[in-house]
Order: C-alpha cells, then sequence, then structure tokens
DNA sequence: TATTTTAGATACCGATCGGTATCTTTGTGC
DNA sequence: GCACAAAGATACCGATCGGTATCTAAAATA
C-alpha cells in the first residue's frame, strides 16, 4: 500500500503537470495536495520546500520532454529525417501535447528569466542542452555525407529552436496550429539547403 | 499638487513595469503600492479589481511598446529597410529594454494562455495586429516594387514574429545576445530573398 | 511478535493575499 | 470663504500562502 519512491513520483507527475500549465508561483502547496490526494505532510516529507520541489519538478517534465524526444530521433536513420522528428516533436506540444501548458522550456524560461535563480539556472542548461543535441545531429549529417560541409551548426541550432518555441507561442495564443504549421514549412526549406 | 489622471497614468506606468518583469499573479497590489508611493486606496479608485488593472496595464505597455516601433519604422523609406527597423527594435529587448523584463506580448502569452482569459484575448488581439502590421509593410513594398509579386506575406510575417520571440526567449537565458544575433541574421538572408 | 523507524495526516503558525468600508484631505464651483 | 465632491489614506476583513511541530499508522528490523 505504501510506496514512498510512488509517492514521491506522483507528487512530481502532478505538480509537474501543474507547475507547466498554470505556472510555477501561481500554482500553490495546496493545489498540489488536491490533484494528488496527498497531504502537506506528505509533500514536506519529500521535499524540502517549494523551491526545491520546483525545480525537481522541473527536471522531471525536461527528463519526459527529452525521453520522447530521443525516441522519435532515434526511430529516423538521416539527418535530415531527424531534424524533421525533432521539429514534428514541438508541433505535437499544439497538436496533441505530451503534457499540458506548452512546452516547459518556454514557460519556465519566461516565467523565471527575472525572478527566480535557481529555475533560470536549470532552464539555460537545458536550452544548452537541446542546442547541442541538434548541433550533434547537424555533426554527425556531416560526417555520413548527408549535409553539406562547413555549415555553421550553431546558427541552424538556433534558428531551429528559436522559430519553433516562438511559433508554439503563436499557435497557443492562436488557439490552432495554423502558426507552427507556417514555421515547420519554412523550417523544411532550410533544412533542405542545407542538405548534400 | 494632487493630479488623478496623473496619478493612474503613474500607477499603470509602475503596475506594467512589474507585471512584466515579475509576472501578473506574481506581482501583489501592495508590491505596486510600493512601487508607486500611493495607497490601495488611490490603486482601487482608479481600476475596478486587480484584474481590470493587469488588462489596462498590459494596454499601456503594448502602446508604449508600438509607439515606439511605428516611430523606427517611419524613419526607413524601402519596405526592405522598414523590416529591418523592426527587427532591431526586437533586438533592443535584449540590448537596451525599452521596457525592464522582456518583450510584454511573449510574457503576457506564456503567462496567460491557459489561466487568464481577459489576458490572453487581449495579448491574442496584439499579435494580430503585429502580424498585420508586417503584412502592410510587405503589401506596400510589393505596390512599390521593391519586393517580388506574388509572395506570401502571412508566411513571412509568421516568421519573423515567432524567430524573433524565441530569440529572444533564448537571449534572456542566456543573458547575452549571442542568439538573437544569429536570428537577425538569418532573417536578413530571409528578407534579402524576396526583394525584388 | 516486540521494537524501532519512517511515511504520511492533522492542526496550527505568522505573513500576505485581494478587496472594502470609512475617514481625512484636497481641489472646485458658487 | 463655504459647501460639496472627488482623491487618496487608513484600518480592517476572510481566505490563502509557505512552512512546521506533532501525532498516528504502517513497514522494516530484531
Amino acid at each position: 500500500m505504501r510506496n514512498p519512491i510512488e509517492t514521491k513520483e506522483a507528487i512530481l507527475r502532478h505538480a509537474g503537470g501543474l507547475f507547466n500549465l498554470q505556472g510555477y508561483k501561481a500554482t500553490s502547496i495546496s493545489h498540489i495536495t488536491d490533484a494528488t490526494g496527498y497531504t502537506k505532510g506528505a509533500i514536506y516529507r519529500h521535499f524540502k520546500n517549494k523551491e526545491k520541489l520546483e525545480e525537481q519538478s522541473l527536471v522531471y517534465l525536461m527528463g519526459v520532454m527529452f525521453e520522447k524526444l530521443r525516441t522519435q530521433i532515434k526511430e529516423q536513420k538521416t539527418a535530415g529525417n531527424k531534424l524533421m522528428a525533432l521539429i514534428h516533436f514541438f508541433e505535437s506540444y499544439i497538436t496533441k501535447p505530451p503534457i499540458k501548458g506548452g512546452c516547459p522550456l518556454l514557460n519556465v524560461a519566461i516565467e523565471a528569466d527575472d525572478n527566480s535563480p535557481h529555475l533560470r539556472k536549470k532552464a539555460h542548461t537545458i536550452l544548452e542542452v537541446l542546442k547541442e543535441s541538434i548541433v550533434t545531429i547537424l555533426s554527425n549529417g556531416i560526417q555520413f555525407g548527408q549535409l553539406k560541409k562547413g555549415i555553421d551548426k550553431e546558427y541552424y541550432a538556433t534558428v531551429i529552436i528559436a522559430s519553433l518555441e516562438g511559433a508554439i507561442m503563436m499557435s497557443k495564443l492562436s488557439k490552432n496550429n495554423h502558426d507552427i504549421q507556417i514555421v515547420i514549412s519554412h523550417l523544411e526549406k532550410v533544412i533542405k539547403e542545407i542538405e548534400a
């Protein structure tokens, strides 16, 4: 009956969902006790304070996100197809969200940048990991002769991330996938241009 | 000494700054009384409740933003230069922010999309106005023979906004203007391709 | 099975939240 | 200069915030 590991996991899962949907500051401990069915006693046994719960919830969210992303990328063999898999993974935040509330990186970046140094730092690391994973796809693509040599890898990684995140914001406001479809069609053209 | 119009303006100015920097939910009435020097009595005389204050503060912020933007665009004569002025206006959110806390549209879009219908609706309208102003530049550019005929105006408006907003998020996380410079160089190439 | 440890529930703390009723002060029209 | 209306200050409300001390009950150890 009593399973502390599963309890902690359930708290992180529910808290992560609420933080991503409502925001970190806007989600209270009471919201989380309501969602989980556990009491404050249970939450504060597993997490020192709300700040730590926020941090670990963010780590949890990004773990879920990166695992799904990695799975989809691995299914593709060429660099071009891997990039398209990545792009359509971001599209899924609009069409069939793996986590309610949109992209956890974008959400935490906007909320935390000026106020919550602990979350900002983690968000920055996540951004660097995402950027690096795109750079790796590009590097491998060049190595295997699928992409042109001499391309600016950081340039393309940055353009892809920026335009996708911006498009998510736009499509969430418009409540349809029109904007992100446009950006995807643009990124498709960009990728085609660097294929060997 | 006593000037209710100026009082209301001061409240909106300070509240807008705090909302944009800390977030709307995270900024309390007490924060605003501290910043302005006025008391709750003054605030609730001019605004029915916090929700209305949030709405009017957002309108104020976007008024400031659009006025600066329009000024910079008007200084340029060709469509290409007008677009570049717009792009560098967004860059200024990183290099020398006209309002602390980054782009008010991006901030409110992320915070309000799932929770605050009143702010979400206003943010959506603002996005449409921004998009439409880019479309107008493109239309005039075509009309005056500065841009190629037959280009998809909404496509370019969407790509420009999405990649700039995403780049602002990235550059705020990185605390430098590297990412937005990359995106700007990309948009310069995109614009060059549609010049007649 | 008896003992000890640990997971989780309960009840409470001071601080702060958004909001309101009331009072004082300031400016205005006669 | 006096009456009145409007601007703003003060003091308070119940609700909720994050956090803690304490208690109970379940699991682990012996």
